[in-house]
DNA sequence: CCAAAAGTGTTAAAAGTACACCCATGG
DNA sequence: CCATGGGTGTACTTTTAACACTTTTGG
């Protein structure tokens, strides 16, 4: 029969930690979706696995979480070790994946993080791939390797990081419009041109987006909303000079309109 | 020195798994923030606290993950258990929190779920109270309870179950333009009428919306997508009959164009 | 002088907003 | 017969989109 004083309820709370005691705890992991623009493509940076389970497959870095730091902090553990990237990184949650079998060797609960670098040569460690991202049809794509001999294409990732790459595009495309990941993946976000910019637009999104309407529009909204301004200089190429933007919103959400 | 063969470094992975064996696993657990409409105002279903911890403060509904389950088998168990909750419950993960000292008693990793129903009185325990949300400023609400013998107001939530809920409301806004949340909150999603949808509509985005657009554009929508259809058939009240709609849409999402 | 890259202008369609008007029902 | 709730129409503004035109540079 059920208790109606809350107070017998709620001592449950204690009750389940020392049964649970007993119990085995997940591991917790976090793994990272560090991407970029290469070329006009957006890319992933990889890792191959050398052993069971998912051996020779390539699957996303990841760290365990250790008794004393958070999932971020694990997450800026594994940008520093296993990447050896220096800095300060762009990094947001994705979400938490916890299906019982994720792992075939143990039960592990890991939790993805999206990050986000300007240049692939910041990552410079022989186990890291890069991967750029071509998507075919919807929640599938074509993982084609940088720098490799022969075009390696790879369709398939180990463990279940197939699904975050996926939902980890989508995130990135829905939120390229109202926030501004995108002044991210600038090699230099104090001097870049418009140009710069929807190249980045159109890698993330996969579509053309006008070059006239994006000069006006967007990056009128962008300073519209004290993100970037213009530094008035102007740069070199071949025809004539663009003007060139600094962003100086500090981390800050804008929502449109 | 580093390494250059990758095996090397990926070997790192179970010796990590062995290393870590020996540590104190974080407890992971789920925390439910479940969501309904109340007298045109959104609210929030919390407990109270009993014991230290947070002792007499409220907070959300929460339980820890088992071994042979999954986050989303958790939130299961803890609506039919915890709350008594049968039958199918729509819920979404929000994020994980994971400050080392979140839970001063234990390192605990809480990964947060959304949760809707479309009446209070489905809640039928007397642990949980429900509690209607008055947005004042930004990232500030007030709570007061639902059905107290007086108006009780509550400002501050146990652990970081503030925080967990100022992300929550602003994902439902978000939400709400372009995915199928909204049918979530309708007391029956086979006989409703535009006045309702609008009603939670407005309940859950705290502005106002012109009733003439919303019947004529918002339902117009959701029909283009085949969220919904008309039944044709026409209901009773006070004024002219009004049109009924009938909830179609599985639970695909649509984006907005 | 011409191709290339970039800023700016024009126009049309689409979407959003405000508000008015008419319809059907219960008291 | 009138207040109330609900459908529908209209006019206006804003946004989006497509494309043309002009400016500036390098070869």
């Amino acid at each position: 029969m059920k208790q109606n004083n809350p107070s017998t309820e709620q001592g449950s709370d204690r009750r389940e930690i020392r049964m649970l005691s007993e119990y085995k705890h997940p591991y917790v992991t976090v793994d990272l979706l560090l991407f970029s623009v290469i070329d006009g493509q957006l890319a992933i940076n990889l890792t191959v696995r050398d052993e069971e389970p998912f051996k020779d497959m390539y699957a996303l870095p990841g760290s365990f979480i250790r008794e004393n730091e958070s999932a971020e902090g694990a997450v800026e553990r594994l940008l520093s070790d296993k990447l050896e990237l220096s800095g300060q990184i762009y990094t947001e949650q994705l979400m938490t994946f916890s299906d019982v079998n994720r792992d075939p060797r143990e039960r592990v609960i890991s939790i993805a993080y999206i990050g986000i670098i300007p240049d692939k040569a910041m990552v410079n460690v022989p186990w890291m791939k890069w991967f750029t991202i071509q998507s075919s049809n919807v929640g599938s794509y074509k993982l084609c390797q940088v720098d490799g001999d022969e075009s390696f294409i790879c369709t398939c990732l180990g463990f279940d990081h197939d699904k975050m790459l996926e939902i980890a595009i989508d995130r990135l495309r829905g939120k390229i419009d109202y926030t501004d990941i995108i002044f991210k993946f600038l090699k230099d976000s104090k001097q870049f041109t418009a140009g710069t910019l929807r190249e980045i637009y159109q890698s993330v999104t996969g579509q053309e987006i006008n070059r006239g309407n994006f000069t006006k529009y967007q990056m009128n909204t962008y300073m519209e909303h004290g993100l970037i301004k213009k530094t008035g200089s102007i740069s070199i190429g071949r025809g004539r000079p663009a003007d060139t933007y600094s962003y100086i919103g500090g981390d800050r959400l804008w929502i449109k309109y």
